[in-house]
DNA sequence: ACCTGAACACCGTTCAAGT
DNA sequence: ACCTGAACACCGTTCAAGT
């Protein structure tokens, strides 16, 4: 007979492994993510790891699963497939913003975790039924996943420490840089400098980045449709 | 009288020094920039790079700028602003096209290094030239700029190894997992394999890309226009 | 001013061994 | 099956010293 689970006495299993990580990425940021860290943090050796991940890219690849197993996705509706899109990005997006520190290990995961499969699945049906061929669909899914993934990990301000104080400094280190510029050579850049560093509304940093990329779905079907009617009429 | 540069022995100069740790990236991939094999490359003790580069991340941000630098600002014409903007961020992609697995590392440069500022700033000009307030101009460009970042680190097969034989099997792997998915739960993705693994055509790929943040920024704009409108309409 | 040499703290990982 | 312990190859970086 083999060992049931509660016989054998296991101390460590993939999953905590995978979401201690997880918390140590966000407080930390992922260079610390190490595997002999994660060991003390069980106290267990540096070796005893291995047992459930075959190597550290095993282990950053569960992280990133993990963060996209959080997404919460939308039951389709009657709303036109644009609308759906927008609600399908906005709950993506919303899965990755409490980590941003690691949002781009999901870049490598989402065609293979069931999560993510089920999301890329999702949004080429909503690009389908709007009228994209499925190759297209599957181009313009992709870049726009990947858009929304870069929005979240370049979201000003959630690189810094996670301490106050040294966030502070290097907020005002940034500001300073810019303000340093020449604003009769960079008129805008200065002028804009504080939105730059940090967005007046993080909110609304995410409703525009999430606009720009639906909108430009929009567009490209719009010009894609053009080009079509024009090849037909050349006939 | 001070040295002349004839005079002093400097064996090791920055430029060079960025120059070979891009070569390494572009063919070894990023991890393999390493301060000691670059100090191998040039024969010389890993500690005399100190002298040229504060420490790693320094020698990471002149890649960065490297890449930037080899940016073409196209000149001013007549054309219609966003004409202008399309072929403003093609020559952008376009340097950084050349460097898929380093490309990330003009992310942090691109409001530090002059060609990175040129380019933000001229940016601006044109979404300003318009429509946009300064401040949704920054924010717009901001993500324009860094959606076609990613679109070149995450342009398909570009991360795989240079020896055509790992590349080709690194590929197959990847059609083999896709492959290996019920074509019953995602219809569309196994449909579009190919496609996802590999894109027909790399200049398609870009030119779609680029065609996305363009109708997305025309887009978005036509929407706070009417936005505008609604708001005057309601006085 | 520019480079060397030895050392330190920290990695990921292999291999052999314990229970 | 699961974990330990010692070892190896490789990092970035400090410090003191050479010319």
């Amino acid at each position: 007979m083999p060992p049931t689970s509660s016989q054998t006495a296991k101390r460590l299993d993939p999953d905590k492994l995978a979401a201690s990580a997880l918390e140590l990425a966000d407080v930390e940021g992922l260079e610390a993510v190490t595997i002999r860290k994660l060991a003390q943090r069980h106290e267990v050796t540096p070796m005893a790891l291995y047992r459930h991940f075959s190597d550290k890219e095993d282990l950053l690849a569960a992280i990133g699963d993990r963060i996209l197993a959080q997404i919460d996705l939308p039951k389709p509706t009657s709303e036109r497939w644009d609308v759906q899109l927008r609600t399908l990005l906005t709950a993506f997006v919303q899965a990755l913003r409490p980590h941003p520190k690691v949002a781009g290990l999901t870049l490598y995961r989402i065609l293979i975790s069931e999560p993510g499969l089920a999301l890329g699945e999702r949004t080429m049906e909503l690009l389908v039924e709007g009228g994209f061929s499925v190759d297209d669909a599957a181009e313009v899914g992709r870049q726009s996943l990947c858009s929304l993934i870069t929005l979240v990990t370049t979201e000003p301000g959630s690189n810094e420490d996670t301490d106050p104080i040294a966030r502070e400094d290097a907020l005002r280190a940034k500001r300073a840089s810019l303000a340093a510029l020449s604003p009769h050579r960079y008129p805008l850049i200065t002028a804009a400098a504080d939105t730059l560093i940090c967005p007046a509304s993080t909110d609304r940093y995410y409703a525009l980045g999430i606009d720009l990329v639906v909108a430009g779905i929009r567009g490209v079907l719009a010009d894609l449709g053009d080009t079509h009617a024009a090849a037909s009429q050349q006939k």
